[in-house]
DNA sequence: GGCAAAGTTTCGGGTTGCCTAAATAATCTG
DNA sequence: CAGATTATTTAGGCAACCCGAAACTTTGCC
């Protein structure tokens, strides 16, 4: 099978991470915004990625992986999240700075050198922010977690993740000593307790960010 | 000033390549087959790079780089070098197969990963080929050197270098116990011996590889 | 000095991946 | 349910890199 451009392994990730955490398809104008690309630009590469037979899609209609498809993503996803793992453990960045560095590697790392770092880490099972790292053969676990916008007051539980997609909220957090791994009780729908410790406002922002364990 | 894709690194990279270890300037039609593609290729980008007052160019003459040029050509230099080293010294990478990923890497890395690795190695002065990295700065050391092919029977010397090009020759000497600070006596034109062991017949391929202290 | 071989450039083409503007389809709303 | 809004697609272009074929220099050699 024809070997993915660096162009079509976003593609596919964003897809397949649109789905991760929730379960509505992906539309062709919310990829654009993701990717940051005029919409009329994935229709194009929509049209080749599902020539390939990578996504399906139907004129008009959302965007859905292929079993060969999601192979890539999780394939992309593993070198992306392997790589902000090493960059954090061996190299000194901290969990906000890393994102952009893996965005590139992820397109250039070879499956040997991937491998490498993994098993130099030991073969983590998460990355830095809490999100699954997944296996060689592209299967990954499933984790049941609930959005803390939509935790209700008092629910108690583990942030399992926090999504690294605005680095400025990693840092708050980060100040506020919260990761994955805190055990924290929501107060109410603007504040936060860290079990062992003080109360923490959080905006909205925070709130669609933030995964506690149900 | 315009950054520089990929493709132009390689360009300037093989032009300071060749004139690293001899004063010919490079030509066109050797710069075609280093980089393995057509002539009329390197016309066009040669015009490029001239208009963006990396190389110096009068038509039909040779290719030199300009001092911003060689100063883009030491970056992606030290970039490849430092690469190489650590997958050689962290990942378990032996010195003939660490070319083809570092040639990838070396047009992905941030500056500040490229300095967080070079930090992690103790900032290393050679990479695991023997050839010389150059500083942030691109300030390069010279050394003085003589290519095995061209010492004279009863040359005795260390091994400064060998060159990366062709990973079969590595191997060769690797099995040989031969590498960078190995001390050797050149027996006559096809004859190597280890200073501390026995000796070793050369190909006309391996002594054009190899350099030894003067 | 002249002519063939070798090197270099020009020219027309092709691919990938992006763009804007305009056309078309789907969806929302009064 | 019809018009307005929004989403999607089509159409035409552009920049980066590459190609092969043909034209044009330079070089090497008799």
């Amino acid at each position: 099978m024809k070997p993915t451009t660096p162009a079509a392994e976003d593609y596919l990730k964003t897809i397949y991470a649109h789905t991760e955490w929730q379960p509505e398809p992906i539309t062709p104008k919310v990829l654009a915004t993701r990717l940051g690309i005029a919409p009329s630009s994935v229709t194009e590469m929509v049209k080749k990625l599902a020539a390939a037979g990578l996504i399906a899609h139907v004129p008009y209609g959302p965007l859905t992986l292929t079993d060969e498809g999601r192979l890539r993503a999780t394939a992309v996803v593993r070198r992306h999240r392997l790589i902000e793992t090493w960059l954090v453990r061996e190299l000194g960045y901290t969990w906000d700075e890393v994102h952009d560095e893996a965005e590139v590697l992820e397109h250039s790392i070879s499956d040997r050198l991937l491998e490498a770092i993994s098993t130099h880490l030991g073969h983590p099972r998460a990355d830095p922010h809490g999100d699954l790292i997944p296996a060689a053969d592209g299967s990954t676990a499933r984790v049941r977690a609930v959005l803390l916008a939509d935790a209700p007051a008092g629910h108690s539980g583990t942030v399992l993740r926090v999504s690294d997609r605005d680095p400025a909220i990693l840092r708050l957090l980060a100040d506020a000593g919260i990761g994955p791994g805190s055990n924290v009780t929501v107060v109410d729908s603007a504040t936060l307790r860290l079990d062992a410790g003080q109360a923490h406002p959080f905006s909205a922002d925070v709130a669609a960010a933030v995964w506690l364990t149900g």
